[in-house]
DNA sequence: CGTTTGACTACGC
DNA sequence: CGCGTAGCCAAAC
């Protein structure tokens, strides 16, 4: 899945989606994942297994000076996924902090309190994201 | 080119 | 809960 040429789809499709994250809310690589279609190809299942992995790998790869707030994205424990003391972990964190996100004293964010519910429904018709069920 | 690495997650102990 | 692991691919070396 995702094979050239669309994987290049599949990461801008990541960034856009990413950029629809308001401030002081997060999102998880799995959650960003369950909103982009599979290839047709490709198992549902499999999908949901594999999927987040390359949104961190499209994330990685975030263009600088887009305005993507790429801070946004954390993993589904509720956590920062940079190592433990890293720069970018520091980082990550100070931006969320910004914005009022709280992490408790083991470095986790409540997901109840602070994960985004998703795009709205204007946002997925502009970029053809609506999954099967919400059509019409 | 072959190898290693990776901003993940579900699942079993 | 926490830790280890399978899954199995594209970047980055």
């Amino acid at each position: 899945m995702f094979n050239p040429p669309n994987a290049k789809t599949f990461f801008e499709t990541v960034w856009e989606i990413v950029r629809e994250i308001p401030a002081g809310s997060v999102s998880s690589y799995g959650q960003i994942a369950s909103m982009i279609p599979p290839d047709a190809d490709m198992e549902p299942a499999r999908m949901q297994r594999l999927a987040p992995r390359w949104v961190g790998t499209a994330l990685r790869k975030t263009p600088r000076g887009k305005s993507i707030p790429w801070h946004r994205v954390i993993n589904s424990r509720g956590t920062i996924s940079f190592p433990a003391g890293s720069p970018q972990a520091g980082e990550q964190r100070r931006l969320l902090e910004l914005e009022g996100v709280e992490f408790d004293c083991r470095g986790r964010v409540d997901l109840r309190r602070f994960s985004w519910e998703g795009p709205d429904e204007a946002f997925l018709r502009r970029r053809n994201l609506l999954p099967p069920r919400a059509l019409g």
